[in-house]
DNA sequence: CGACAGAGCATTAATGCTCTGTCGGTGCCTTAAT
């Protein structure tokens, strides 16, 4: 296909099969990157229709896609979403399933049955489903929310680290890699995580102007908790809380009844059926106000939330911005305000605190060192008497220290001329902690949006790697009118964007410029706030390259 | 890291203080018991 017939072919499917009569600029482009077989990162607000990007090329290009989807309840509503259009079928593989069912969706895959399977990173992590879907021999593979990969890869969920090996092993077709928000060093975890290949990133839309930003500060947790009650009950229109914690999620919406509100919390160790209900009245406007944790908003897309208050900070820039992007999708004024104490950080402290497990890391090298042959996962299990998941974390750290080789199909070995345990588990714990380093650091990002005396939108919108040289105008800052003024991005010799080197931190890319400090992302240290007084004066920073 | 509950102790005996221990988010999956 030339270009030409690709973009009709493109269109006329949009329009014949989904009902699209036009197709968004960062949509098309995507697409037809995929069509010509390039990976894709695509970072573009929900709601802009990111499952078009993978949807419509799967109609051209002769195959099953495999659809990565985190959520059990996110893939009903994709296989439901997809079920009223003639698009040729969209089934699902999960452990919700009975044995015959699960066996069924993969043979419909396989026949061509089906055109669309969505499925976890958790079922791709096993042997034979893995080997069931490449017999499919799949044309296209999306992964949806790819944030996932770098928030929940690392610990709570470990087989998003393993989706790279897995798309090797279903041979590598174009991979669209699609989420709403992501920091630059969170892009080039996905590309790295999953193993792109010269991936195209098509970033778009990241700047919300109708969401008014403001931070509210409280030395007093009772002062604050009044606070947030008094401006929920006194606000129109739907609106969310977010809460640090399952019990506060239900004391709000028990104060806010108390208010004369329609108030539901929504939590993680809810029951299925009660956050079903919390959803569907989410969804019919038969509730004022959801009080939630983070478990809240994944696969939402309702377009008339008028506010989005913050309790507690979560746990970095990236977070917050993902959930207050929940509020004025209809474009309509809608209010992001965090109520913020700088005690309540300690909770995130705590949350990214948890170090890797040297005993079992060393336990699980020792062992397959000794071994000298390819190891079963679950024998190795089985072996050392430990959750899957710990096990699928110190064999991805041990694995990313160059002492395990994993192979497709689930089993390790350890790597020829890679180091000894002894030092493989070193290396481990020192890529653990380095881990680390970056998560806390991003906390402090989240800090500093809390305590910034400039433009919030400004601050946001650099944290996510765009230039916006002006005041906002809508945030609280810059009607108050007493922002610190801030410089011109362009002067002096650390501009926006520049590489330096550190000494000390090795290499990285300077963030964020105010009139007596910047703010540099580093690859091994994270984000660290200098000032332009130490640069300069003591030669702290140098350009690179 | 910080909130909170309960223990222990002091003292114009029924509260108030300090100390100590525990707990806190996100979801796949599997497997055993009802």
């Amino acid at each position: 296909m030339d270009e030409r017939t690709r973009r009709r072919r493109l269109r006329e499917v949009a329009e014949e099969t989904f009902g699209w009569d036009r197709l968004r600029p960062g949509q098309r482009e995507a697409m037809q990157e995929l069509l010509d077989g390039h990976d894709v990162l695509l970072v573009s607000p929900t709601g802009s229709g990111k499952s078009a990007v993978y949807q419509v090329p799967g109609q051209l290009l002769p195959g099953p896609t495999v659809v990565v989807s985190p959520l059990i309840a996110l893939q009903r509503d994709q296989v439901a979403g997809l079920r009223d259009v003639a698009a040729g079928g969209a089934v699902a593989v999960n452990s919700t399933q009975p044995e015959a069912e699960r066996a069924e969706s993969l043979d419909r895959a396989a026949s061509g049955d089906a055109e669309y399977v969505f499925l976890s990173p958790e079922q791709l992590a096993k042997p034979e489903v893995l080997d069931r879907l490449a017999a499919a021999r799949p044309s296209l593979i999306a992964v949806d929310e790819a944030h996932c990969v770098s928030s929940w890869g690392y610990d709570f969920r470990p087989d998003y680290l393993g989706l790279g090996r897995a798309i090797e092993r279903l041979g590598h077709p174009p991979v669209a890699a699609l989420t709403a928000t992501a920091a630059p060093p969170v892009r080039d975890d996905i590309v790295r995580a999953l193993g792109l290949r010269d991936a195209r990133q098509i970033v778009r839309g990241f700047d919300r102007p109708n969401l008014w930003l403001e931070v509210r500060r409280f030395l007093d947790d009772e002062d604050k908790r009044q606070a947030i009650i008094a401006d929920a009950a006194g606000r129109k229109g739907l609106g969310l809380i977010y809460v640090a914690t399952r019990r506060d999620a239900a004391w709000y919406a028990e104060r806010l009844r108390e208010a004369g509100r329609r108030a539901e919390p929504y939590h993680g160790a809810m029951r299925a059926a009660e956050r079903r209900r919390v959803h569907g009245l989410f969804r019919d406007d038969e509730v004022d106000v959801v009080v939630a944790t983070s478990a809240f908003g994944m696969g939402i897309d309702k377009p008339d939330v008028r506010y989005v208050l913050h309790a507690a900070p979560p746990e970095s820039p990236d977070a917050y911005y993902q959930e207050i992007g929940r509020a004025g999708r209809d474009g309509d004024p809608a209010a992001a305000v965090l109520f913020y104490r700088p005690e309540d950080l300690g909770l995130r402290r705590f949350f990214t605190g948890g170090r890797a497990d040297e005993e079992i890391l060393g336990r699980v090298a020792v062992l397959v060192h000794a071994h000298g042959g390819t190891v079963e996962r679950g024998e190795l299990q089985k072996t050392l008497d430990i959750s899957a998941a710990r096990l699928t974390k110190a064999v991805n750290l041990l694995a990313q220290a160059g002492a395990l080789d994993v192979t497709g199909k689930g089993a390790v070995r350890y790597a020829s001329g890679g180091p000894d345990p002894e030092r493989a588990v070193a290396a481990a714990v020192e890529l653990d902690e380095g881990r680390r380093r970056i998560d806390r650091s991003r906390l402090e990002m989240m800090r500093a949006y809390a305590e910034h005396t400039g433009c919030r939108r400004r601050f946001l919108l650099e944290y996510f790697g765009e230039p916006y040289e002006q005041a906002c105008g809508n945030c609280d800052v810059d009607l108050a009118g007493d922002g610190a003024e801030e410089e011109d991005p362009g002067e002096g010799p650390f501009r926006l964007h520049a590489g330096v080197v550190h000494a000390e931190w090795g290499e990285g890319v300077v963030m964020r410029r105010e009139p007596d400090r910047i703010t540099v992302l580093f690859d091994e240290v994270g984000y660290k706030t200098l000032s332009l007084e130490a640069v300069e004066h003591e030669g702290l920073l140098t350009l690179r390259g």
